[in-house]
DNA sequence: CACCTCCAGTTTACCGGTAAACTCGGCGTG
DNA sequence: CACGCCGAGTTTACCGGTAAACTGGAGGTG
């Protein structure tokens, strides 16, 4: 059952009833309604969306890429928040959304190629994933309109649209608000530097081979900040928490508190939660015993016990602005989005004496 | 720059460079790589997806159709972990995943109908959307494979295969557990019984109006093992809670606690959540002074305080097996998936003097 | 040595639409 | 009354592939 077979039955040409569909205008109401009619009792479903993109050249939909298994990102609160903007700006163009499978092994790299080269999509948006990832390759070699968010910084003018964040600023911000409150003794939280679950101390070298971006950018904010306060980078010590989960911090929090920290740096909201549960089950007074800052502001953080001081990001307008940047030719990216330290309840001075 | 380009220059026949793409074995390696290299000299980006999709007749990819927002629905934990599964096992596919937008007011009900019509899809997961909603509609009329999970059950045999749960044996259980403890006085609480946001209590016409059919279940479980207890279904106060985030489950809860009830049966998780939320602010002690009872196990369930009692039921598993069945030809849907009641820490015993 | 088989490609026939250019009768206008 | 224009359809030319059937030469077989 085709278009031409309900122009067939009605003695008009297939065009007709294609711009039935398409372009009401173009005919008259009467005969429309005719062939709508007959395209029902037929049993036609209507054109078929395949046909109709490959004569259009346009498919209306989006393909979305995250750096981990899809199953994995959906429990990111702050991917999520993102996808929710992508959604959001899709919808209002009635753009689909397709997520595509990201690689959690070497050999899931292939099907990943795979589904990206065959992903029936307008456009990419690559979200927060490092520089050699299949997917990222396999997206640019489409040549199809292609935004890369937070990360990889593109390195040519063939690399598409990049948009990101100030998370040197956000981070430097961070850290001059702890020492600011007296802190000298600080630790920092890292989801992770480069793909794996790696987790414990992470010593200059470590910190050097970081291939995710954002993470050496905020590391470079939060050094940065406490070097201008007087304290070594060298100094600092800095954790790997594999993969970010608020678990993960658990051990590291622990580690730091034996160390004679009073404040901590976490470079995102689900590390601080684990802080602060640990922090919790320590009987550790936050923030009277130890101050904690974390970072994208996610919704969460605003009811954490106390609020979590952390720093703002825009994440939902990050994914509007992204889908706007893909569809609307001509839009110019931003310099990076602003980042705003919020400060709420887990930042307090430094206490008087040394625990 | 097309297949037949890259063929011309090569001096080959077009089917060849497809082979060389698609099915390696049908050519030397030799030309197969010629080939190749040529084509990346070329900057051909590869088969077009849309093409090879028409020629084969199939996309490899999957639709989504949620009853909310899209960006409401990514809020949901339960529809979270749905999703999960359903990605999950997509990807052992290579299938890629398609999120429909779906209509919030009526005006957009057009744009989800276009958004179903044209998406490059391969069939439909629909997940517990209400029976008349206009992507549903749609979705049926498409004539590809199509999966409801949850609701609405179909009617008839053209309206595509079915997955559930047994939502009314888990919540007669819930029912039942906390009668065996003692209680006589409970509340149940819903998070909507039709679309939109109403909140507030839901006399017995209220319930009889329900257009969703897992909340009909659900009270039906409820009431019956209520009513097997001696408990009469018109004397239980029945709350809706206009969408059912754990803040609108405060209200009802101080009302519910102020009429006397020792007892809560939450449709949701998330609706326990808002609940023990509020009985930890009002200082009611659970389960001392109050047991509740959660619907789903999402996995925060296990997090709370006390850690939720609630009945179980296969989240991401519905999700796997929607995709399995709909994929693999010829697999049969189980009659509804178990549910089980998770006894932990917020029920206990009638308290001795009604507070 | 004639014949069959198999490999490596080629020919041909779609897949199901969209869009630009063209036709044709009726109507308002100078 | 001749002319240009407009609305309503039609013609024609793609869009960029895939797959089944076919060809021709090399190698194996009886």
């Amino acid at each position: 059952m085709t278009l031409r077979d309900v122009a067939k039955t009605l003695g008009v040409s297939h065009t007709t009833v294609s711009n039935a569909y398409n372009r009401p205008q173009k005919l008259s109401d009467q005969l429309r309604q005719r062939i709508l009619d007959t395209a029902r009792e037929l049993g036609y479903p209507g054109p078929d969306p395949l046909a109709a993109g490959l004569a259009r050249r346009q498919v209306g939909a989006l393909g979305v890429l995250f750096d981990e298994d899809l199953a994995y990102a959906l429990t990111d609160p702050a991917a999520l928040l993102f996808l929710q903007g992508v959604a959001g700006a899709g919808r209002s163009s009635a753009l689909g959304l397709s997520l595509l499978p990201a690689p959690r092994s070497d050999e899931d790299a292939a099907l990943t190629e795979e589904a990206v080269r065959t992903a029936l999509v307008d456009g990419f948006v690559v979200y927060s994933v490092r520089g050699d990832h299949p997917g990222l390759l396999a997206a640019r070699r489409r040549g199809i309109p292609l935004i890369v968010v937070d990360e990889p910084e593109p390195a040519g003018p063939g690399d598409g649209m990049f948009l990101g964040v100030d998370d040197h600023g956000g981070a430097y911000a961070a850290a001059r608000h702890l020492t600011g409150l007296g802190h000298r003794r600080i630790g920092i939280l890292v989801d992770r530097f480069t793909p794996g679950d790696r987790h414990g101390a992470a010593g200059p070298e470590r910190q050097a081979a970081a291939s995710y971006q954002v993470a050496r950018q905020r590391l470079a904010g939060y050094l940065a900040g406490l070097a201008d306060a007087g304290i070594p980078a060298g100094s600092v010590p800095v954790w790997e928490c594999g993969g970010g989960t608020p678990e993960h911090a658990g051990a590291a929090t622990q580690e730091l508190l034996a160390d004679g920290v009073t404040g901590i740096l976490a470079m995102t909201d689900e590390l601080a939660r684990g802080v602060l549960h640990t922090a919790a089950g320590l009987r550790v007074d936050v923030p009277g015993e130890l101050s904690v800052v974390g970072f994208d502001d996610i919704p969460e953080a605003a009811r954490t016990q106390p609020p979590l001081t952390t720093v703002r990001q825009p994440l939902r307008d990050k994914g509007v602005l992204a889908v706007e940047l893909l569809t609307r030719p001509g839009t110019q990216a931003p310099p990076r989005l602003p980042t705003h330290l919020i400060v709420r309840g887990t930042t307090g001075p430094q206490p008087a004496s040394p625990s």
